[in-house]
DNA sequence: ATTCTTAATTATGAATTCAAAATTGATATT
DNA sequence: AATATCAATTTTGAATTCATAATTAAGAAT
């Protein structure tokens, strides 16, 4: 076999990335080995491999002699993976506002009306595709790839976690209206006002899930 | 053998670590696993597993089929990865304006004060260890855990690139005055100032370096 | 001499095997 | 019945083996 453009390890690694995220495998949960091979029909050596990578990522907590194990964030945590999410993807949001092209701006543009579409079809599951697209776009568009990673591994943390604020009433209709207020600051090129906008609109976010 | 408290592969991925940050393995170079198997008289399976750490860390590249590589940061990168942690470390000043006991404003005076001392005596090298720790004890009375693992991985990829702007003449006076502002802000608990001063104290470093 | 082709070598990716530790389960003792 | 002891089983950690891709080296052709 093997004519794979990847590696298996990882393939392995976003496949239980994908069951942590769907929690099949849940916080807390021990991971089976030999049960994870026979599913998957491979042998332990790249699999092990794809654990290393997810405890770098901080989805999995490796114990010695124990094994690896799905990372439980109590509630500390995610105050704390907030501040870092929140001064960050503001301060993309600054960049974006400073030096965007046109272009740039139509498609996040474009995106929001999407958001807007989504908000009026009710459709809380597009919505919140939408969202998560526009607030990557952002980070794309602010063009520092370390930011975006950083910013990335923090989010995947907080979905072990997973508490969707959009699911609560209002807060789509709210989430909306900050969108709106952020994308104006951007269009109207006011850094300061889009890092400040996209600040409270992350932590309203974090107050809604808690 | 192994009564070992913590399995190989970590031990492995510090031994890499360190000749990475000697440049006994310089950026762009191939890491041959056969050798450093040779060299440590281990087999491929734990130096592999260590291999994905530093991947992970960001520390090594890896290319399908041709294996590991210690990764180039180009200026562009040194840029974006300085605006990461001067954002973050200028917050957890402002975390310690804000939160910081007496007794941890004293540890820090303290260290400030050895500062203060390893430059009257010229000891560059003394300089330069304590205000690392200086730097770090800032993150951990700032209290975010995952803030403070942010910092230091992007700051071990920094090491990469080993710029010590602290040996450009004038930099340490410059430094230790920098140090001293943001150490009285801090006393003083001025958040905002203790920010805005160890954002700046950051990016003059990392100007003094390019 | 240089370039092209192809065989030999080397290195990576992955499976398998082996050793030691941890857990489980059964038996014996109180 | 509850606990303690020890054997059996399972699981982890690490070494070894195997298959295939990539590189190198050698030889042939221009």
């Amino acid at each position: 076999m093997s004519l794979s453009s990847r590696p298996l390890y990882l393939d392995i690694a976003d496949v239980i990335r994908e069951k942590i995220f769907q929690h099949q495998l849940k916080p807390g949960a021990w991971i089976n080995e030999k049960e994870i091979t026979q599913e998957l029909e491979i042998s332990r050596t790249p699999l092990r491999e794809a654990i290393k990578v997810l405890a770098a990522e901080g989805l999995v907590t490796m114990k010695l002699r124990r094994g690896a194990y799905v990372t439980e964030v109590d509630n500390q945590d995610l105050v704390n993976i907030f501040e870092v999410i929140s001064i960050l993807e503001a301060q993309a949001a600054f960049d974006v506002a400073s030096n965007a092209n046109e272009s740039e701006l139509e498609k996040l543009d474009k995106l929001h009306t999407g958001l807007e579409k989504a908000a009026a079809d009710r459709d809380i599951d597009r919505f919140f595709e939408l969202n998560q697209e526009f607030h990557d776009v952002i980070q794309q568009i602010a063009g520092n790839p370390w930011m975006r990673k950083v910013i990335q591994d923090l989010r995947q943390v907080l979905k072990l976690q997973r508490k969707n604020s959009l699911r609560k009433i209002g807060r789509v209709e709210q989430s909306l209206l900050e969108h709106r207020k952020i994308m104006s600051a951007l269009i109207d090129r006011k850094p300061e006002e889009a890092k400040s906008l996209m600040h409270s609109h992350l932590l309203q976010g974090q107050k809604a899930a808690g």
